[in-house]
DNA sequence: TAATACTTTCAGAAATTTCTGAATATTCAA
DNA sequence: TTGAATATTCAGAAATTTCTGAAAGTATTA
C-alpha cells in the first residue's frame, strides 16, 4: 500500500486518537495502517510508511498483540512476519473497552473498596468516605453495565443504539408490564 | 482538611485516573481534593496539600473551570478565592463525557466525513474508504447514543443501568408490541 | 492615589514519555 | 551445526508534557 494524502491524514489523525484510548501515537498509527490495508504488511513496510525505526515498530506491534488487535501471518518461502488487523471494527471497540476496564477501572474499584473498609479517623474522613462511596457506586454501575452490554448480541445492541432516547418509552412499557404481573 | 493517608491515597490515585480522562495528574488531584472536602479550599490550601507550586494550582483550576467542574466562592472580609467542586458525581461524569465528545469525537467525525467525500484514486483507497466508513458509522452511532442517554432523566438512566443485560428481554417486549400494532 | 493581598501568566527547568539503532536473540533452511 | 534473515530488547537520545517561580496583572481598601 502506498501512502497517499488521504491515507496519511487518516493514519495520522487516528494516531492522535489512539493516544486518548490508552496507547501511544505510533501504536495508533500502526493499527490504523493495518485496518485500512487489504494486504497484510511486514514490519519493514510499516516502518517505512510511517517513517519510524524498526525497533519502534516492533514495540508497537507487541503492544497491539497484548490488546489482541493484530494477527501474524506468513507467506510460503518468506521468513518475514506479516501483520493484519484482527476482527471487525466492533471487535476492536469491544477490546479497547474491555482492556481499559481491566487496566483502569478494576484497580480503581479495588482501591476505593479498600478505602471504604477503613475506619474513618475523624469527621473529615467520614465525609470523604461518603463521597468516595458515591464514586465507587457510580464506577461499579458503569462497569457492570458496559459489561452486560458487551454480552448482548450485536443485533440487540444495535437495536438499543438505534432506539436512542426512545429507550425511555420502552422502559415505560416495561414498568406497566411489571405492574400487571404484580396484580 | 488535613492530608491523612486515606485521603492521600484517594487523591493520588484519582490523579492517575484523571490523566486517562483527558486532564493531567495535577488537575485530577486538585479535583479529587475538592470533591472530598466539605469546606471550600483556597488555592494556597491546595498547593500546600499537594506540594505543588502556586502557579500550577492556578493553571489546574483554570482547566477545571473550563470543564465546568468547579465553583469559586468567597468569604466576607477575606479577599481569597475559595474553590468547591460543582454538582454531583453524576454531573461530573456527564461533563467529562460531553467535553471529551466535543474535543475528540466531533473533530474525528468531521475528518472522516471529509475523507469519505473525496474520490478514491485507486483500488487501495477505495478499500480504505470502506473501512473508514465503518469506523465513521460506529463513532457516529456511539456519539448519538451517548448523547441521547445523557438526555434521559437520571431515574430512567438508573433503571436502564440496573436492568443490565436484562435490557435484551425488554427489547423483545417492544418487538412484540410493535408487531401487534402493525396488525 | 498608593498600599496590600491576592491571582494569573509564561519562559525556561524538570519530569516523563517516546523513539532510535546497535547489540542480542530467534528462526529456519541447508 | 552454521549462517543468513529476521525480530526483539533496551540504554541513552529526542520529543513532549508538566511544573516552577518571578514578574505582571487585578481588585479592594484606606
Amino acid at each position: 500500500m502506498r501512502m497517499t494524502p488521504m491515507i496519511e491524514s487518516f493514519v495520522f489523525h487516528f494516531g492522535e486518537m489512539g493516544s486518548r484510548w490508552g496507547f501511544n501515537r505510533t501504536v495508533g498509527q500502526i493499527y490504523a495502517l493495518l485496518v485500512i490495508s487489504e494486504q497484510p504488511l511486514s514490519a519493514n513496510d510499516i516502518g517505512e510508511m510511517l517513517g519510524i525505526s524498526r525497533g519502534n515498530v516492533s514495540m508497537g506491534l507487541k503492544e497491539l498483540h497484548s490488546w489482541q488487535l493484530v494477527h501474524t501471518t506468513h507467506r510460503p518461502g518468506d521468513r518475514k512476519d506479516y501483520y493484519q488487523s484482527r476482527g471487525s471494527i466492533w471487535d476492536m471497540a469491544n477490546r479497547v473497552f474491555e482492556e481499559r476496564r481491566k487496566r483502569e477501572m478494576d484497580p480503581t474499584l479495588s482501591l476505593l473498596r479498600d478505602i471504604l473498609l477503613d475506619e474513618a479517623g475523624n469527621a473529615e474522613e467520614a465525609y470523604a468516605q461518603e463521597r468516595i462511596a458515591e464514586i465507587h457506586d457510580l464506577l461499579e454501575n458503569i462497569t457492570e453495565w458496559t459489561q452486560s452490554l458487551q454480552s448482548l448480541s450485536p443485533e440487540k445492541l444495535n437495536t438499543l443504539m438505534k432506539l436512542g432516547s426512545g429507550v425511555g418509552k420502552v422502559l415505560e412499557f416495561k414498568d406497566k408490564l411489571m405492574a400487571k404481573k404484580a396484580d
